[in-house]
DNA sequence: TCTTAAATCGTTG
DNA sequence: CAACGATTTAAGA
């Protein structure tokens, strides 16, 4: 009852041919601090992903693949700028678009903010709330601050 | 700097 | 077709 240990996963030590292990390795990298492309990362390893699952539309695809092309590690944008690059005025419809992204990390939507610089909503969440938090503490791995 | 109101438009039911 | 938003802009206190 009180005396668990925390057991650790060594996970050098683990078969890495298992795709969760690649997965792990991978993220691992990530918030060690290691500057990686995690999307190109995924598709170095067996395992297909259904990111484009949840978008059907031109204009929600025109959105993933902007932001999965021109968004990189480091980088920030906000709503209202992919709106211009997409000649749209869209700016909530682009949030509710990236609201359905299955794949955060892989998607990198923690990359876009708001336009006055705030943080913006994250996993769904556009309050205060551990998501938001979250999406901070990615910017931070990645070298940026949002207060 | 706050708070509020209105504009905005693709998606959803 | 109306209602909804991970937003934005402007206006007022």
């Amino acid at each position: 009852m009180g005396n668990k240990k925390i057991q650790f996963i060594d996970l050098d030590s683990l078969n890495p041919k298992n795709v969760v292990v690649k997965l792990s390795a991978i993220l691992k990298r990530y918030l060690i601090g290691e500057k990686i492309n995690i999307y190109q990362e995924i598709k170095n390893i067996d395992l297909e992903l259904p990111i484009y699952e949840k978008f059907k539309s031109n204009f929600s695809r025109s959105v993933i693949n902007w932001i999965l092309n021109n968004i990189n590690y480091g980088q920030i944008t906000s709503y209202s700028e992919i709106g211009k690059k997409l000649n749209s005025k869209a700016y909530r419809v682009i949030g509710s678009i990236l609201k359905k992204n299955n794949y955060p990390l892989i998607i990198p939507c923690h990359r876009i903010i708001k336009g006055d610089g705030t943080i913006g909503g994250f996993m769904g969440k556009s309050n205060d709330s551990w998501q938001r938090n979250l999406k901070k503490r990615l910017l931070r791995i990645e070298g940026i601050d949002i207060t």
